[in-house]
DNA sequence: GCAAATTTGTTCGTATGTATT
DNA sequence: CAATACATACGAACAAATTTG
């Protein structure tokens, strides 16, 4: 049961780094003296580093060199709330504070809102009929200025031709949230939602937005949130890069969390 | 900005997977034959192959060939529950009826405990100090009789020797439960917990156990049950593997989910 | 059970291209 | 522009796993 020598090589760096022998963020020596101290050829050698880079220790810059990964501290979202409110983690005015409490600083890109007919998965989730048009509200989230997370949420277009939520269709943002806004301006409460979690490769534009190797991971959040008939009445889609975010859920009486200084906090 | 030839090759191999003109399941080519094909080095459509490997393509057997990945139906496991019965999903007795819900019929390994020094995170997460004891129950668990996810809960040594809760240390299921359990041996009740959700690359024994390939990923989940003065009582480590696990939370009202027929269950 | 054929895995040498300093 | 470092590509050879005859 004898390795393969790339997988020795790797291994032997594996071990030099998870030992801290090579500390995050040191740059590897080059293929051509790794080369050398493995007696292997380069083409091995290069292997080893591709073996290390699919498992997330290192990251290669062309023209540079090889560094050891720094992981990044990940961010927390809570996505169970108060059921009273009917907030949820990650949603508008909710995200900020909670991002605030972290000692994090966020920021948003710009709304993008376009006019769409629904996509099959979509109308499934909303429960309406397939090609129903609804309005998309995109927006690209930051944390420290370090690309955070894509959000997209879907409403029955019906909010804005039948009722008088004009906002929704206005590329600005609604400081208020969208779930107070819709409240006041065509009385649909809120009154609970469902998060569907899953997580899958990254697709072109996550991986450029998020700076991910093309075999990172990405989380899916699929919320569907339901109005006071048990409805359907938004459909948010957020995706999150898996390697620097982290979920909490909430059930029953739990104590209130402490960042940065209760024991049951701290990151795995 | 043109690609490298084993990434064009890649992608046209993609695209016809994508587009269906290779099923799920059906064997590629022959590197030998795509060698001709595309007029390339086998090493570069050895390349190409890699690369499919490492988004979730395909899977290659040494000796057999290389295959279109067929996508497993995934497991959904509810995460929030009902607040008054302080269960929640993937435990014990609800694991059993969760999966009966969804039509699939799953079973458990046999149980293995052990008494340890807690790990400095389970000593955080519990609230005890370092090193303090723990008892340790360790369980496999199958879907359909594919391994599903292993589970690990640690208890505080505590309620063993100062209580009366001697089962905990038996290597056997406790068939009612462990939070029913503890409440009826030591009246300790569970009031509510936290999930913690995190995701990460498997350890070796993950990798045999569920089969996974070295760039799989897994996700891992910290359960901290807290009693009714809100200590932690129980900390509970699931790992699942990404590729056949999803995960549900219902906040508020939420309409019942019917598995397998309503409109919003619709996997991804 | 064994041998041959098929298929993927690993390794080397070598050459050339591209990105960064 | 030159030097350095990684990326891609080819050809060749042998190894290991599996199926087939």
């Amino acid at each position: 049961m004898t390795q393969p020598m790339y997988r020795q090589v790797a291994e032997d760096l594996r071990r030099q780094i998870e030992s801290g022998e090579l500390p995050a963020g040191r740059q590897l020596p080059s293929q051509l003296n790794l080369q050398q101290r493995y007696s292997a050829s380069r083409n091995t050698i290069s292997d080893a580093i591709k073996w290390l880079t699919s498992v997330g220790l290192v990251e290669t810059r062309p023209g540079q060199g090889t560094f050891v990964i720094a992981k990044v501290d990940p961010f927390v979202t809570i996505l169970s709330a108060d059921p009273g409110t009917g907030f949820g983690g990650g949603e508008g005015a909710t995200y900020l504070s909670q991002v605030g409490e972290q000692h994090r600083s966020p920021s948003t890109g710009p709304v993008r809102v376009e006019i769409q007919d629904a996509p099959a998965e979509v109308a499934a989730r909303l429960r309406v009929p397939n090609g129903t048009q609804v309005v998309v509200r995109h927006q690209e989230r930051y944390i420290d200025g370090t690309p955070w997370s894509l959000q997209t949420s879907f409403y029955p277009m019906k909010f804005v031709t039948s009722g008088d939520a004009d906002r929704l269709m206005m590329a600005t943002e609604i400081t208020e949230g969208t779930v107070l806004y819709l409240k006041k301006a065509v009385g649909l409460q809120q009154v609970g939602y469902r998060d569907w979690i899953t997580a899958r490769a990254p697709v072109q534009n996550e991986m450029s937005f998020f700076g991910l190797p093309h075999d990172g991971m990405v989380y899916v959040i699929f919320r569907t949130a339901f109005d006071q008939d048990g409805r359907p009445m938004r459909l948010t889609v957020t995706v999150f890069p898996i390697d620097r975010n982290q979920f909490i859920v909430n059930v029953g009486d739990v104590p209130e969390p402490q960042y940065g200084a209760g024991a049951d906090e701290a990151g795995p």
